[in-house]
DNA sequence: ATTTAGGTAGTTTTT
DNA sequence: CTACCTAAAT
């Protein structure tokens, strides 16, 4: 038991508490992996059988890392446990019991995109007003229903939701659901949350099946339970609910995920549902100097619903917390990038010691500039994932349509690419032939004589066979065999082959390394079955860091806080500390929002070791326009002994005269104790862009003219430019092309046999 | 059928 | 500003 022994006390005694309900809130910074960690080796090593645990985390990445660090001290019984996001285990689960609840186990895993294509149709078919229905709240909204396990049924029979959505202008909101649930089904296709409302409504259907995994799971540890919702909270509970061996392991002030519907209120009511709980908390940070501790602290304090802990460092009391102001976001660029030049040589550090934290992606964009300048070499965090990209998307979205013919969405991406002369109009044909017999477009392609009047091309049989071909193909070739062949076949690889442009290359090369990828998986040889369906089964469920490769690169760090979460750096640099931004605009309407930022606050600042740097800027572009920035109020929040505030940037000279006003406010207030301005109207926008050229609003008895007479010098109107003078008119027949000068937008070329003018004389 | 231009919205993100 | 999507232009 010598895992046992560099652990202290209370991180001994939460491992060594292995039956019965247990919370463990672990500060940030507390050695949270190890406990959990060495607490399933430790279970093990009691003589648990590693099959009956189940540890459920956020991302692959903590997974697969802690499976390793599990590996170290167990071996190989490692391998048995079950441990994974709670979408990929549960993804498992699904794919096994899915026939019980109507789903054929081959079901795709919508992701994001999928889903918002989904939506798209629905709201176009719909004809409704996208500024209320916007693809983004519409998903939202369903997505918050689901993870509250609220069914299209319940949503459409429930009259506080529908008084919310008829009251918002948004009546339609329960049909779309509707939509939206019936056609994921009958495409076979369920989204992420499905992934945990599914696996709620089979524990709930079938005793029998929750039966066998409660007894399956004898021992449920979770991860960062403060982020869990109320779907995964169910599942949880119930999986639990015979043994109930639980170990939840959480921070509650590092709650960064209510937005997509985790709810704070599960680790802080966790002692409601077990009594007889066992609760630890670790809060010695072994991370960071006891001023940044300090300064996590203070921040935290004004956050009311929380947990009682006191984090505490034995670390050296470290460096001040330095603050730094700039005159606009450029210049914050700036002065971080020289900041972190002068460290690095005056401290002897990596590149890889330093971070950039901000609170949104466009913040990058500055960083990423004044970076470039001084040749410091950086990275990114974030963004587009490998999975994501148009091209992966498009040769996964052939393996899914050879697995699932039902799969619409991955119908609809291929069908016509490469090219092959199948347009929208066709496209569309088929799916309303479908809508009408109540099938799936796939049945439609298939025989096409029969649901299609008049005459079909002939490619769209010629994509039925060779799609069919494929699932012939995949059902005894490996899986590399088989993506090869459909990558050749399909035609796709050729068409990103010719394509010799940059972006082209790229693409092509991205194939490459998926068809890579799926080599690899088929020359494994701890799995049995190695079909490209086995490849396909998590694949949706994939991100970014799950192949990140040169991830040790030397670099400096640029990422969103978000994504910080889990790391832990020498040197941070939080930056954009300004009213709006961070705090964001969108959060200052309720408590619970704002809560939320200042726990984001905090996550920042406990990733910091050694020394903590945060700037803010008093100008900044936003969408195009400067708006001026106050201080942000967390800065306020924080002891003022703490910090050491350095301002001594000056704005560039000779710049932008709208500088004037703060070159004078700085040169009268060099050291000011407060952060706080005499209050202007927070961001007012400085420069307004005028909107010019509104629509124009044609005449109510607009028709379009013969226009075979046209001369030059004759006013017209057009529906959309409006009224204007013919300068000229040049080309033969069909093809004449006419010069105008439009009052309202300046001069055009329009073709007359496309354009609709009416002649007004 | 395909390309391009214009209009618009625009936190945070994993699955 | 810019990335994305839709609607118009070819």
């Amino acid at each position: 038991m010598d895992y046992l022994q560099g652990l202290n006390p209370e991180q001994r005694a939460a491992v060594e508490q292995t039956e019965g309900p247990v919370m463990i809130i672990a500060g940030a910074g507390s050695g949270k992996t190890r406990v959990i960690t060495y607490r399933v080796a430790h279970l093990v090593r009691k003589g648990v059988d590693s099959f009956n645990i189940l540890v459920l985390t956020f991302t692959n990445k903590a997974a697969r890392e802690m499976r390793e660090r599990i590996t170290h001290v167990v071996g190989n019984e490692a391998k048995n446990i079950w441990m994974g996001t709670f979408h990929s285990v549960f993804a498992k689960i699904l794919r096994v019991e899915a026939e019980k609840i109507g789903y054929p186990s081959n079901f795709t895993i919508y992701d994001t995109d999928d889903s918002k294509s989904v939506l798209r149709a629905i709201l176009k078919e719909m004809n409704l007003d996208d500024k209320l229905y916007s693809v983004n709240f519409v998903l939202n909204r369903i997505s918050a229903s689901k993870n509250n396990l609220i069914s299209w049924q319940e949503y459409n029979k429930n009259e506080q939701i529908q008084a919310d959505d008829f009251s918002s202008g948004r009546g339609q909101m329960g049909k779309i659901y509707e939509m939206y649930a019936t056609r994921c089904y009958r495409a076979g296709a369920m989204d992420f949350d499905d992934l945990l409302y599914k696996t709620n409504e089979l524990l709930k259907l079938h005793p029998d099946v929750l039966n066998k995994y409660q007894h399956k799971f004898k021992y449920l540890m979770v991860d960062e339970y403060q982020d869990t919702n109320f779907s995964q909270y169910l599942i949880v509970k119930k999986l639990a609910a015979v043994n109930e061996n639980l170990c939840v392991v959480g921070d509650d002030a590092q709650s960064i995920y209510a937005f997509r519907g985790a709810n704070i209120q599960n680790i802080l009511n966790f002692e409601k549902d077990y009594p007889d709980l066992k609760v630890f908390k670790l809060e010695q940070n072994y991370r960071s100097t006891q001023n940044i501790v300090n300064v996590a602290n203070s921040i935290i304090r004004n956050n009311k619903d929380q947990l009682k802990k006191n984090v505490f460092s034995e670390k050296e009391s470290g460096d001040k917390i330095k603050v730094m102001r700039a005159f606009s976001d450029n210049e914050e660029g700036k002065i971080v990038a020289e900041a972190i030049m002068q460290d690095r040589s005056s401290n002897g550090l990596k590149w890889s010691a330093f971070a950039i934290l901000y609170r949104t992606n466009a913040q990058s964009r500055s960083m990423e500039e004044a970076l470039r300048k001084l040749g410091i070499p950086y990275k990114i965090y974030g963004g587009l994932s490998f999975y994501q990209r148009k091209e992966i998307k498009d040769l996964i979205s052939y393996f899914r349509l050879t697995f699932n013919p039902n799969d619409e969405e991955a119908l609809k991406r291929v069908i016509n690419y490469p090219k092959r002369g199948i347009g929208d109009t066709s496209v569309d044909k088929i799916i309303v032939a479908a809508d009408q017999h109540g099938i799936t477009p796939w049945e439609v392609i298939v025989e096409p004589a029969k649901y299609l009047e008049g005459k079909i091309s002939g490619a769209v049989s010629n994509f039925a066979v060779m799609i069919q071909s494929f699932q012939v193909l995949t059902k005894t070739k490996s899986a590399y065999e088989s993506a090869l062949y459909i990558a050749q076949h399909s035609g796709l690889l050729k068409d990103l082959y010719e394509d010799k442009s940059v972006e082209g290359l790229n693409r092509y090369e991205n194939i490459q390394e998926l068809l890579n990828g799926i080599k690899e998986f088929s020359e494994r040889e701890d799995i049995e079955e190695k079909g490209l369906d086995i490849f396909m089964q998590d694949v949706a469920l994939l991100t970014n860091d799950d192949k990140d490769k040169n991830k040790d690169a030397e670099t400096v760090s640029l990422m969103t806080i978000h994504s910080s979460k889990g790391l832990e750096f020498p040197q941070v640099y939080v930056v954009g500390l300004e009213e709006n931004l961070f705090p964001s605009q969108m959060s200052l309407n309720s408590r619970s929002d704002l809560e939320e930022e200042r726990r984001l606050f905090y996550v920042a600042v406990t990733r910091a070791e050694s020394k903590l740097h945060i700037s803010y800027a008093t100008s900044r572009f936003k969408f195009g326009t400067l708006i001026n920035c106050e201080p942000s109020r967390f800065l306020d929040e924080i002891d003022a002994k703490y910090l050491e505030l350095d301002y001594t940037a000056k704005p560039a000279s000779g710049s932008n005269p709208f500088f004037d006003d703060e070159r004078k406010a700085w040169s009268r207030d060099k050291q000011p104790d407060t952060f706080s301005k005499p209050k202007p109207a927070a961001a007012a926008p400085v420069k307004t862009t005028s909107i010019l050229a509104k629509a124009h609003v044609p005449s109510a008895d607009f028709k379009p003219s013969d226009t075979s007479n046209l001369q030059v010098g004759m006013q017209v109107e057009h529906e959309r430019f409006g009224f204007g003078k013919v300068l000229s008119l040049e080309g033969n027949k069909p093809d004449i092309k006419a010069t105008i000068f439009f009052k309202e937008i300046g001069q055009k070329q329009l073709l007359l046999k496309f354009a609709k003018l009416y002649i007004v004389q």
